[in-house]
DNA sequence: CATGACACCTGCTCGC
DNA sequence: TGCGAGCAGGTGTCAT
C-alpha cells in the first residue's frame, strides 16, 4: 500500500502521539511478519520500551527506542499504523498484527490484511548500518545530486521504470509514483535505463521530487485501503495523471492511456503520444 | 553480478 | 448465485 508519501504522512501524524510514550504491553498475532528476529526477542525488546524518535527511511517506519535499538515496520502492500484511543475489538481487531497499549493512554496498532509487511528489530548501530546500506539515497534529500541519482540508470539495461522502483537505486518510489513521474518527465517506461542521457535523468529526478512533495501535501494516495496515521484517506488520487486511468483520455493530449504488465509484472499506464 | 521467475498472504472484482 | 482467474501502493529469495 504505502510508498514514500504515505509512510511520511503516517510518521508525521503518529510522531506527536508516540514520541515520549512507552509500550505498556505488546501482543503479536502472527509470527510470519517477523524478519531476522523472533517473537520472544521482539516482544522482550518492545515491552516497556519508550519511543525516543519516529522517522521514515525509504517506505519504512523507524522507531528509535530508549534502549538504543530500532524497531522497523515495513508496511508492505496492506499495512497500516494507527493509534486509536483504546485497543481494537471485534471487526477492528481482525487484522491487527501488533497491538501495544501506551503507558499514558491510547494504543499503538499495526494492522495488515495481507501480512506482506515485515517487522524488524535492529539492536545496535551495526545492524542499523547494515540495513541502511542496502537502501539507496532518499529522493527528497536536498544533498542528492543528479549525478548520484543518474548512476544506477546509466549502468542498467533494465526498463527505466524497473530501475526507478529498485530500492537500491533510489528509495521510496513504488508503482503509483513511478508511473506518474515517468509520465510527467515524458519518458517511455519500457525504455532501457542506460539510453537516457543525463539531462533527461535530471528531468526525471525533478519530477519525482515534485510529485512526491505534492503527494505528501495531499497526505498520500488512497486507492483502496490506505489510511493515514489518524485513519483519514489521502487525496492525491485526485491528482493522478496516469495510474489507474488506463483507457481514459490523457490529461495532456487526449489520447487513450495504455496499460501493460510487461515491466516487472506490475501495471504500467502510459501515453503513447506523450512518453517517447 | 545482472536478470527474471516466483513466493509470501488475503480480499475483491470480473467474466463465465 | 457460484467459482475460478487475475489483480492489488512491496520486498526477499532462488536459479540461471
Amino acid at each position: 500500500m504505502p510508498e514514500l508519501p504515505e509512510v511520511e504522512t503516517i510518521v508525521r501524524e503518529l510522531r506527536p502521539r508516540l514520541v515520549g510514550r512507552a509500550f505498556a504491553s505488546v501482543t503479536l498475532s502472527h509470527d510470519d511478519v517477523l524478519v531476522g528476529t523472533t517473537r520472544r526477542v521482539l516482544l522482550g525488546a518492545l515491552r516497556g520500551a519508550r519511543v525516543q524518535a519516529l522517522e521514515r527511511r525509504a517506505k519504512h517506519a523507524v522507531f528509535r527506542l530508549d534502549s538504543g535499538a530500532r524497531f522497523i515496520i515495513q508496511p508492505g502492500m496492506s499495512g497500516a499504523l494507527l493509534v486509536p484511543d483504546a485497543a481494537p475489538e471485534g471487526e477492528d481487531a481482525r487484522y491487527a498484527v501488533l497491538v501495544a497499549p501506551l503507558d499514558a493512554g491510547g494504543c499503538f496498532v499495526y494492522r495488515d490484511v495481507r501480512r506482506l509487511g515485515n517487522l524488524l528489530l535492529l539492536r545496535d548501530e551495526a545492524a542499523w548500518a547494515a540495513y541502511d546500506a542496502r537502501l539507496g539515497p532518499e529522493p527528497l534529500d536536498p544533498a542528492l545530486t543528479v549525478e548520484r541519482f543518474a548512476a544506477p540508470f546509466r549502468k542498467s539495461r533494465q526498463a527505466v521504470k524497473k530501475v526507478l522502483m529498485d530500492q537500491r537505486a533510489v528509495v521510496g518510489v513504488g508503482n503509483i509514483y513511478a508511473n506518474e513521474a515517468l509520465f510527467a518527465a515524458g519518458i517511455d517506461p519500457s525504455k532501457p535505463a542506460r539510453l537516457l542521457d543525463e539531462a533527461r535523468l535530471g528531468v526525471l529526478l525533478a519530477e519525482v521530487q515534485r510529485i512526491l512533495h505534492a503527494a505528501i501535501a495531499s497526505k498520500g494516495t488512497t486507492f483502496r485501503d490506505y489510511r493515514t496515521g489518524t485513519g483519514e484517506r489521502g487525496n492525491f488520487q485526485l491528482e493522478l495523471f496516469v495510474y489507474g486511468r488506463e483507457g481514459e483520455p490523457c490529461r495532456n493530449c487526449g489520447r487513450r492511456l495504455a496499460l501493460t504488465h510487461l515491466i516487472d509484472a506490475r501495471s504500467t499506464v502510459f501515453c503513447w503520444g506523450c512518453q517517447g
